[in-house]
DNA sequence: GTTTAGCACTCGTTTAGATAGAGTGCTAAC
DNA sequence: GTTAGCACTCTATCTAAACGAGTGCTAAAC
């Protein structure tokens, strides 16, 4: 096996030219393609011998003897790594993510969503988006309120306006007093911390605090802990799923099936994206490289999004390893960009 | 024309044999087939007399010359209204779908939804579902909450448990004293009415009343409007997309593409779906019978669901012409009457 | 020593023609 | 009215041949 330093200039312009026609075209290249279209300088004959060495490397495949040559995954991450030049979106894509981007929506979910919308028609790939775990943001508000005799309505609020509330049936009848009463102890204890540091007091205490029926206030606690949960859980967004089957790689019916039926499954998708968020920045998964044996033809390009320092979101798009990696990683980049400063101004105190 | 009175009982005979051998086959039957599959105590040859007749009366098409026939949307419209013998289910279905009805959830969304999705694992094809108009149940509360200096939360509590919020931000300033007078001032104009008789007392009088900032008040009745809109805004829920793929009348890939798109437009199948609302009852929409151009090789049944008699959402399957029409209708019926059921439970008063 | 032209060879793809088979309509007999 | 028989039609399948893209190797040129 030969070193990846020890390729040499000129076997990397070919690699990179090769990669950047098969991309294009999907179809296996040859040393005449390679020559032709592009000015390397060189002949077929010299080229085929670069390949032959490539190929030897574990760069490239042949399909079979008499094709040309396609990229493999170790190739794509060589590309990826050290050969791609970030392509500078066309203006009128700028202007269509900022104006999708800013169009100062006031929910975070919202944004993410039309994130992922515009990344996905721009790439025309698959994309995908979590929405921010918000368990890192402030709590705003909490609220008990009567809906009956005997069912309450508890309901916080989170930086970023998102709205969490459960309904708890009570085992005994309450006043709406106690309820009042409860409430503002909740809210004066609670409001304005961040929801992941946040220590429910007792429900004894809380009773002695408030001369309130303990039974009651348990109760109350369970429906305040579920909308806490509801921070934690983040949801999963999924657009252009149809843009698959634009890619020859997806002619074939039975895999276009197995991978649509995966991408259905939002449990593995969210596992699959949430694995990526362990490191920040932006990733590229290649090939055999993702943990998914359905999806071993399939490249998946990842980001965390954040306020600040944290993440708190993930994003990204799934395409055949065949990708326009430059594309979509500028593409991304760009986006990422902006939902940073965007989910700042709306989860943070304005 | 001839008439379908003029249908003799032989030639249903032998329509009925034809359609449900196709159902099964996706492949044209002939006069062969027909005559020795199916006890008729016929010959091919007199089949093939009759069918000669059918084809001219249009209720069955020949693919091309040397082909058997295949049903036309004639056909199978005259196969469903007189000749379909409605198909007890299975004792492991009804299993099924009881224990997954009778879970006792208590949100009617959830119901709807987990319906939507025995329904299509049931039969195979791709369901959908309208979760319910909660216009016309009553609005059990309606709170207003205070965020922080300039922003409010209204909530609306309806029938079935069903939460819908909205924040608003005021232009002033408002104090916790004037949202609580003018929470419990809308909480006792309004709770405990049908949604869609409320009448919104105008701002003015409500702020001479309570002697509140009319300003205010303006804002946070619009923030009411939302939350009273959102109840008009029903779900669509889809279920079992990828089976669709199973069946050989989707096995070109332009034609997957092109329903899997129309599918993820919700709107689109949000306004085929109300459409069949209208009428209530199970209806059956072959082939051409739907608005789409797009879909005209499939069928659509549909049943709106409700409470008592009004009926607030629906729900149905969508499939190929050549679906299993027996199975899906008693499939169909059985589910409706389960969540009619269910459904009274949780959206009436308890 | 590197590059290139030339050539034989491989192997998948396309094309055309032949074949098989399913199904029909019609006629004549039952 | 029903059925057996037969000629005919048309599609699907199979086969073989031609095609062509691409390779590796060798020997000559730079």
């Amino acid at each position: 096996m030969v070193w990846e330093d020890e390729l040499s200039e000129r076997k990397m312009r070919i690699l990179k030219t090769l990669i950047d026609d098969y991309i294009q075209t999907a179809q296996p290249v040859g040393s005449r393609t390679i020559s032709k279209k592009h000015e390397l300088g060189l002949s077929s004959a010299t080229i085929r011998n670069e390949m032959a060495d490539l190929e030897e490397m574990g760069y490239i495949t042949q399909p079979h003897t008499s094709a040309g040559r396609v990229p493999s995954d170790k190739g794509y991450r060589f590309y990826v790594d050290h050969l791609i030049q970030v392509e500078t979106l066309a203006r009128d894509e700028i202007k269509k993510i900022r104006s999708a981007i800013e169009l100062r929506l006031n929910e975070i979910d919202a944004l993410i969503n039309r994130a992922s919308d515009i990344v996905s028609t721009i790439t025309g790939y698959t994309s995908f988006a979590l929405t921010p775990m918000l368990t890192k943001t402030v709590l705003r508000t909490v609220q008990v309120v009567q809906v009956d005799e005997k069912r309450v309505l508890v309901i916080i609020v989170t930086g970023g306006g998102v709205v969490k509330n459960s309904i708890v049936r009570l085992n005994t009848e309450c006043t709406a007093d106690n309820m009042m009463r409860l409430s503002s102890f909740l809210e004066e204890k609670l409001s304005g911390k961040i929801i992941e540091n946040i220590q429910i007091p007792s429900a004894d205490f809380i009773s002695r605090e408030i001369k309130v029926d303990p039974g009651i206030v348990e109760c109350v606690l369970e429906g305040l802990n579920v909308c806490l949960k509801g921070t934690e859980q983040s949801d999963l967004m999924l657009h252009g799923t149809t843009n698959l089957l634009n890619h020859p790689e997806f002619s074939d019916l039975l895999k276009v099936k197995e991978v649509l039926e995966l991408l259905s499954d939002k449990d593995i998708i969210k596992a699959l994206i949430s694995s990526t968020m362990i490191k920040s920045g932006l990733q590229v998964q290649i090939g055999k490289e993702n943990q998914l044996g359905l999806m071993q033809d399939c490249s998946l390009v990842t980001t965390a999004y954040g306020v600040g320092n944290t993440d708190v979101g993930a994003f990204g798009i799934l395409g055949p390893t065949r990708m326009s990696y430059a594309k979509v990683i500028s593409a991304m980049k760009y986006i990422q960009k902006l939902i940073n400063r965007e989910s700042l101004r709306i989860l943070s105190e304005e």
